[in-house]
DNA sequence: CAGATTGATGGAAGCGCTCTCACGCCGACA
DNA sequence: TGTCGGCGTGAGAGCGCTTCCATCAATCTG
């Protein structure tokens, strides 16, 4: 049993200070102290630090309810992700995107509500987004099922998404690396070395991201000849990583290349390929995707597909920012970087 | 550079339905209508079909800035936590407690905002609670510098602290356990277990929890008559861990014994003692704390000191509620959760 | 059966703010 | 000296909603 202490309460300031008494206090109208507190654009000197000299007085702060009933903004931005939130947690994709969006964001002085909904809260969520708390969403890491591009295209709220949704594509702004040139890079990249029997670990099924770096797989290996049936589904985490690889290892012994669809996943491909007694590089090379520091970190260093994240990030951010700024600007841009191969020592 | 490709803009819908289309499309009068939304409270039963049909046909939903203009609350509740990004993301700790706030606060319909503040963000944050956008604010891993306590008290705001706060702690509500009686039953475990060379692994200088469960620590150490002077701090992450517990083998070869104040260190502790070849428990006997799950899934399954970050965190947010529910309601509540000693394979 | 109670309703006030608009003042220009 | 343009200003409307209050009909009480 927890021990419970009480204290006599505090004694909270009555109510807060309204426009209409800085206006008093400073000898103007309200909308002369209105246009002070926002940008100062044509009022005198005199009024200007009249005004501000009350602000400070009475502790006046602007109450955001009122203010963006007339604006109609809101001055805040979410950051939708339909996962689990175990896993947002441990990607360090999450958290290269959130630091870049909130970079973008806080640069003008917008605040960003996360918004995590488990596939039972999606309801809720997408009822939040109607109702216009927010100005606009960045969406992430969504899914083939939970149709957020049609559902916010259709609300007509302000949107980009990072990764190429699965439907509505044509609809919303969305940034993305080409995820099949990536993978097919990869898949080359070990052709070249000399790699003849090339497995894939492949990301949920239900991603887009999974699904293109699927088929760039695929198209290298077809188009030089080799098997491509060597395929296992992850989920983008070490565990999904390891489970794969040794459903991989029991399909086929003679694996000797493994293009994996994250970093993550490829850290427990890796402890599973030595825990089965292969080498890495010199039985299988592997590589993965993302270069978001883990790869370097891991021994051996990881040779992988880099996507600039942060670049990604922020650009969604700024299409997002583009939409709220002027509601005419073209909704359905898309923004596709290129990716990178970096190589290190698991090739 | 990147691809770029533009499509006509979509049609969003005009402007979205009031209140009084409601009404009048139902056929009553606006405070029919709205206490038709609300609960239904004095409504005869065809209005309120006719309303719920008015709401569906139009796709009506209520303008969260009006509604909370007058009714003076927002319905939603943010999550404070005052961190550099990265530890947030990589400590199960955040995990639990963001889990059990979210799950209170959705049961009531209340929203959860999340506002990572980095100290250079700080003022930004304060003005932000200040300005009244959410409700009430739950604090998480505060720091003896940021002084939210006496800010949020001095603001008024509803809050409510997981882990005693350094200064303001008889202001503000919070939850906590007895870090110091957890951490003292630790070494008093080893001390039992015939160890005579404990040293400590502390947390952050500038926590409560690291602090509290130092003084454990050193209380036990010293009433055995046992060295009190082997202790090096990290920063609850498995890096700090390590660097700790090298500055330590280098400080005394004798160390027998370990109490370590995160699992999370832990980790990083039983790395590098097992990279200087002492074999755990049988050379060094260690303890953690937290026990959220990283403590049963290491080798060799570690001895900690868990505390109910659940229900720490689920009591936080109700304690919350209560505030936000009635103005009235004692402000500085305390809950103290006892720790309990969870053994495994490290002692 | 008169009077009191209850329940459903709509009118209207007002939450705190922004912004349009009309007004008065000033210096500039002819 | 008369007119004009621009600037600073305040009055006032109105954003979309909740809620107080008065009203009225229906029901209950003695």
């Amino acid at each position: 049993m927890p021990r419970v202490t009480h204290q006599p309460p505090d004694q909270g300031p009555g109510q807060a200070p309204t426009l209409d008494e800085v206006a008093r206090l400073a000898g103007v109208s309200r909308a002369t102290a209105s246009r002070a507190i926002n940008g100062g654009n044509r009022v005198s000197q005199s009024a200007q630090t009249a005004v501000a000299e009350a602000v400070r007085t009475l502790g006046y702060s602007p109450n955001p309810a009122a203010r963006s009933l007339v604006t109609r903004r809101t001055d805040s931005v979410a950051l939708v992700v339909p996962e689990p939130d175990e896993r947002v947690f441990s990607d360090p994709f999450f958290v290269h995107t959130l630091r870049a969006v909130n970079r973008v964001l806080a640069a003008r002085d917008l605040q960003l509500v996360l918004l995590l909904a488990r596939p039972e809260d999606e309801s809720r969520m997408l009822r939040y987004l109607g109702e216009r708390h927010i100005d606009g969403a960045i969406v992430v890491s969504h899914h083939q099922n939970d149709r957020l591009a049609e559902h916010l295209a259709a609300l007509g709220l302000p949107c980009a998404f990072v990764g190429r949704p699965w439907t509505g594509e044509d609809r919303v702004a969305y940034v993305d690396t080409d995820n099949e040139a990536g993978s097919r890079a990869a898949t080359e990249l070990l052709i070249s070395r000399g790699r003849r029997v090339i497995g894939h670990v492949a990301g949920p099924d239900d991603m887009t991201a999974a699904a293109d770096r699927r088929a760039g797989w695929r198209s290298a290996v077809t188009t030089a000849g080799l098997r491509d049936d060597l395929v296992a589904c992850g989920d983008f985490t070490e565990i999904g990583g390891e489970e794969a690889t040794r459903a991989l290892l029991a399909q086929c012994e003679e694996i000797d290349g493994l293009v994996v669809a994250s970093d993550l996943m490829a850290v427990g491909v890796v402890r599973v390929l030595e825990a089965a007694g292969r080498r890495v590089p010199d039985d299988v090379a592997v590589v993965g995707y993302d270069d978001l520091g883990v790869a370097e970190r891991i021994t051996p260093p990881l040779t992988t597909i880099r996507q600039p994240i942060g670049d990604m990030a922020e650009q969604a951010a700024r299409m997002l920012l583009d939409q709220i700024d002027e509601r005419r600007a073209p909704r359905a841009v898309r923004v596709v970087f290129p990716p990178t191969v970096v190589e290190r020592a698991s090739t």
